[in-house]
DNA sequence: TCAACATGTCTACATTGTAGACTCGAAGCC
DNA sequence: GGCTTCGAGTCTACAATGTAGACATGTTGA
């Protein structure tokens, strides 16, 4: 890993959406903001991967669903953002952000 | 390569900083234009095999530059967007926003 | 002629992204 | 109770992307 480990596509989007989805970050939620947004199919290996990986970098948590009464079997996990996670997705967005301005026209970001 | 080929990080960056440089768009300033809006390190490694990887799937062109007269020995190569090129980082750029819009408090990207 | 320099190439590997089959256990139905 | 359906999550194997650093090539100017 790189020092400045910085993030993947990918792993920008998925905190981003935990951050957007807050106290409704579970896996399912996630997966479908990030197609939403996206406009792409998103499966579940690839978002349970990623999620785990970002937990090993220390950049969410999780905790077992405070609030079940679903149907299924296995509890829902809901994430969380961790400082350093928020502090690394701070760092991806700018990037783009400094990239980006003054393109706005022709990006069509309006 | 998946369907809805969408991009690396990495390659959004590059993109973003050809359309950016626009006529001034040759490696070695691009490379700075990236260390500079993401406060890291690019080497040059990095940043050509990811410039053929975008040639390869259309989204880049090059011509030898146009105007020498530098020191160096081999012509640098002026680097342009294809259409298919500002198509999928429009689409990328997109996904970003759209998940980022309301939380530019939260992100600082004021 | 030769050192310094500016680009670009190559090789090898690490990290991240993707797909899809599989497991698990609760709820509902009969 | 036994069986089906369902929501959530796991696992495996591989493809794509990112990274580092040594190397090559040709220009310039002392």
């Amino acid at each position: 890993m790189p020092d400045t480990s910085s993030l993947g596509d990918f792993e920008q989007l998925v905190l981003l959406a935990i951050l957007r989805l807050d106290s409704d970050a579970y896996a399912p939620g996630i997966r479908v903001a990030i197609e939403t947004a996206a406009a792409r199919r998103v499966t579940r290996g690839a978002l349970y991967s990623t999620l785990e990986r970002l937990e090993t970098k220390g950049y969410l948590q999780w905790r077992p669903d405070p609030n079940p009464g679903r149907r299924g079997g296995v509890p829902r996990r809901q994430f969380a953002l961790t400082a350093p996670g928020l502090k690394a997705l701070r760092r991806s967005v700018a990037a783009v952000t400094a990239l980006t301005r003054g393109l706005e026209r022709t990006l069509g970001s309006a």
